[in-house]
DNA sequence: TTACAATGTCGGCCTAGGCAGATATATCTG
DNA sequence: CAGATATATCTGCCTAGGCCGACATTGTAA
């Protein structure tokens, strides 16, 4: 019923999910590199992943929790604990004990974290643009879709 | 001239890098479960990224050394080491010394690495399957190219 | 031939994610 | 109230990739 590949004429070097994979890495890698060449950010030390958590604490008016975060952006608790470690290292990010429920734990973007977001923003949008040159803005909602569907398929 | 993003409405969680990397973790995850379902394989202890390198062993014909799986998956030198210690050491892989030129190593999968192979292919077809679920073949060629020019565009 | 550069592999150190178990707190149930 | 259950965080152990420097080998130029 309809399925893309068939195991007799697979060619896994040219697969979607091989393709996908290189070209997540690349935009991850250009996004270091981007960070990593920005006078500011560089002394910083923001990778591209910190920079990917940091935006949801600056992004939004709303307090939140390390499980928030994990929830949005399907993270392991663990790999969380020790990120926020790091961001808290570099005084990008608070953490603040909830009184009325001790087992929760509020994190705050500083004033450092935020005044480093514009720069963060800017940077993402140039290199995505650039990944997406030659693409009209009819083909990105398509591929956007497509996307969508996938993560839906997911389950 | 034709920019996809604004950074004044961009909305980094329904951006495409960020699907992408959504995607690309779930398929993962889920190559991740099937492998560790299967009876055989689970035996082997394969994870998803050891099974793409293993890919590119038994696939072949011609002989390989870790500098060319290297630039065929963009992958880093000393990750790659490591990669294929732990298939050596789970019997998958060969490392053969180049007498020509020794500063080569040829890879080699075992006999119980070309075993395994088929059901890890067919694994990976249905994996992908599923989640280009309701795709028809020309939505999935067109994502395809979409990728293939973000690829290029990578530079 | 000798000095230098290039190549291939390896190891150390870092960030990073998944999983399982421990702990503290909160909530539900009898 | 007491005991069980659920939730949030943390820690340890694993795989995993990127960067850099060490080392051996090979190729090249003086």
């Amino acid at each position: 019923m309809g399925n893309i590949y068939d195991v007799r004429t697979y060619e896994p070097s040219q697969s979607i999910g091989y393709l996908m994979t290189r070209v997540k890495v690349e935009m991850l890698a250009a996004l270091d590199r981007e960070l990593a060449a920005d006078p500011h950010l560089s002394a910083l030390g923001v990778t591209a992943a910190q920079f990917i958590v940091l935006v949801r604490l600056v992004g939004t008016a709303n307090r939140k929790s390390a499980t928030d975060l994990c929830k949005e952006l399907s993270y392991d608790a663990g790999a969380m604990t020790r990120m926020i470690d790091r961001l808290e290292k570099k005084g990008l990010v608070r953490r603040m004990r909830c009184v009325k429920d001790r087992r929760l734990i509020y994190l705050e973007a500083t004033d450092e974290g935020r005044a480093a977001y514009p720069r963060m923003l800017e940077m993402s949008v140039a290199v995505q643009n650039r990944f997406l040159r030659g693409l009209e803005q009819k083909d990105a909602q398509k591929l956007k879709d497509y996307l969508t569907r996938m993560l839906h398929n997911a389950g």
